[in-house]
Formats: structure tokens, sequence, C-alpha cells
DNA sequence: TGATTTTTGTACCGTATCGCATAAAATAAA
DNA sequence: TTTATTTTATGCGATACGGTACAAAAATCA
């Protein structure tokens, strides 16, 4: 889970943490509580650092949830890469694809998760225009994503001749928008993986 | 759009504001904000009422939100509901259902809008049981009225006969929910609404 | 008119917030 | 050892927050 940002001993006092797992318990913060409701105390408390530590690291406030939505977001993508790109069959692909998220969503515990992107971006896209810039280019990159994994599979003649991948990709990605809501308003993940086969079976009928 | 809450005239003061037009401007403020990002000064600037009145009249911070929840939902529940009842083709009703929500969420202005209710309650329902039950609420409501209005479509004999009208019903809520995501991310509308007309050539071939 | 009731407006309390200023601490280079 | 450099730790400072106490205001009832 390292990035590889081991620095050569430099000059001054070291480092008391690791800003890698530093960043990734800020995550765990603002994916609980979204952004307007996490202070600079919980995420320095979470991260074993104080405040300007934490400013010198990542910046201010806003800086510090726009890196944890890219890191989140960067981890998410390559575990869906690797789903889309290795499984040759699309409808495990597109299976696998919506399970992993499910997984990742944690739905039916004590405190649900849901996606940290779609589910915290959202409230501050509407007055923030950089928040909202990211949040977008997030949406986009999984439709592109998707759609280009259904080309593919037209390609190789696993979808009907009439199939548009683009609005195929478009309603797999609302099933995923869909179990990021769900998941957060507490629905069991047993009942959303149900879901996710009937979808499938309607998206891709036999 | 006012509700009937004429009060015959009582023995104090009288009120020097409509509760039923201040609740509507503060659905506005959350609608934009969301909850934690917004003070009661927000709220008691927009519905022209000092914060001891407030109190009073919509109670506490937690309380005034949820009221406004379930007057947005209030909104949204009867416009669906004349939709879906009134119209007897099963195609255009989910079309203009869709595309109800749609203009509601209000996507590609300046400031997008999205759901009031599934953008702004997605973020407390982590931490807030309460908000998290309304939330499965209104998402489970969505859900089973769109299951009914298929079942009848089914005996209309408008699906297919192994049509699954419960799954019909949750993929064109995932549409919807999508919707809600997409606008407040600054999808135009236009893009959106031909988003709709894929999704329903998918969910309902011909 | 005077008493009663309800709402308004101001002001306050204790706390929390973000960002930074400043000094101590810990390391490498000279 | 001394100097330079980088990070940590404490704490400040101004502001904002939610909620309420209290008195003035505005209406009805007697």
């Amino acid at each position: 889970m390292s990035d590889v940002t081991e620095r050569k001993p430099k000059r001054g006092r070291p480092r008391a943490y690791d800003p890698d797992a530093a960043m990734d318990r800020i995550v765990d913060v603002f994916w609980k509580q979204g952004f307007a409701a996490t202070s600079l105390d919980d995420l320095g408390a979470a991260a074993g650092m104080n405040r300007p530590s934490l400013y010198a690291a990542f910046g201010d406030k806003k800086a510090i949830y726009r890196g944890a939505v890219q890191r989140f977001r960067a981890r998410m993508r390559a575990a869906q890469r690797r789903i889309l790109d290795g499984e040759p069959d699309i409808r495990v692909a597109l299976r696998e694809f919506l399970l992993a998220a499910l997984k990742t969503y944690g739905g039916g515990e004590a405190e649900p998760r849901g996606c940290m992107a779609l589910c915290t971006a959202n409230v501050e896209a509407a007055t923030d225009a950089d928040i909202r810039a990211d949040l977008s280019e997030i949406v986009r990159e999984i439709d592109l994503g998707l759609t280009q994994r259904l080309r593919r599979a037209k390609n190789d003649g696993q979808l009907p001749e009439g199939a548009d991948p683009a609005a195929l990709a478009r309603l797999t990605a609302a099933v995923m928008h869909s179990l990021a809501i769900r998941t957060r308003a507490g629905q069991p993940t047993a009942q959303l993986a149900r879901m996710v086969d009937d979808a499938l079976a309607i998206i891709l009928p036999d």
C-alpha cells in the first residue's frame, strides 16, 4: 500500500510520521465525516500530526481534502483497471467491477461508508468549482473506462450488433452511483449484491 | 405552493414571517451548502428570521435540516405520483419521471443543484443515524413507487412475461441517483436528457 | 385602559475553528 | 564542535459557531 516515497535522509530533523500512512488515515476521516464537518484537529489526531506539520505536508484544509480524494480515486482506478483489463468475459468483468465497488463501499455495517468521492465531494461541488471539477473528472473517467471496455467486448463479438457501448457504460456507472448512495443509506450488502446481478441481467440480456 | 397553515389570529404578537415561505428558502440554503457548511445565521438571513425565532419555529439545526429534507421530499413525491399515476404508457411514464427529476436537479447551470436529499443527506448519513434513516426511507420510497408502477404496466401487458418489476424499478432509480450526482458534478442538462433516453432504451427495449 | 400572551431583537456564553508565529528539538554538513 | 537546516510542539489571535437569556414590542382578552 505504500508509494515509493522513500526520501534519502536529508539535512534537518527527520519526520516523525509516514506521509503515506498519514494520508491513508486522513482519507478515512474525510470518508466518514465529509469535508465541512471535519476539523484540522480531527485530521491531526488521526494522522498523528499536529496542525503545523499537517499544513506543511499537505497544505490547507481544502488542499488536504482534494489530495485525499485523489488518493482514494487512484486506488479505485487501479482496482478497476485490473478487473476490466484482466477479465475477458464482459459479463463477468462488469459483475466483478460492480461487486468490487460494493465491497469498497462496505454497505450494511453499523456505520456505512459509501463512496468517499461520490458521497462527500457531492456536497462541496455545489459551492466549490475546484472540487466540482474533481468530481466531474472522476465521473467522466469511470464512464470512459467502462465505455472502452464495452467497445472491446463489442469487437470481441460479446455484444449484439446494435449495442451502444457508451450508453451501456453510463447505465453501468449509474448502478455504481446508486450503490454509493444505497450503501451510505444503510442498505445491506447482500441485498445490493442481488441488485447488481438483477441490473446486469437487464443491461446485458442473453 | 403554500400549505393550509392559516392560523386563526391568536393572542400574542403576530409572526413577522410566513413559516411556509421561510422553510422554502431554508430548503434552498441547505440544498446548496449542505448541512455542516450552513450556519444558523445563513438560515436566518435567507428566511428573514433571527435565531431565536428560527429555533422556536423549527427546533435546533438538525431538526431544521430534517424538516427541510421532508419538505423537499414531499414536493418531489407529489410530482412523481402525478406523473406515474397519470401517464398510462410505461415508457412515457418512466421517461417523464426521470426528466422531471432532471429538471428539478437543474444540471448545467453555473452552480449546479443536484438532489437536495440525495446529495446532502448522504454526507451526514454516515455519522447520524436519524438522517441515515431519513435517507433510507427516501430511497426505499422511490423504489417502491417505481415497482408498483411497473407491476401495473406488467398487468397491462406492457412488459414481457419474464420482466421483474422490482429489478426494473431499482435500475430506473439508479438512473435517477446518477442524475443527482451528475448534475451536481456539472454535467450539462442536454447530455443527461440523452442519457435518460439511452438508459430507457436498454431498460425497456421494444 | 390594564393584564396577558406570544414573538422579536439584542446580546451573551462557552466552545470550536483555521491558519500561523515562534521557539525548541533533532539531524546533517562544515 | 559549530553551523545550517528541517521538523515538531506549544500556543496565540481573530473569528465563527450553536444555543439561550432577557427585555422590548405587538397583538388579544378582560
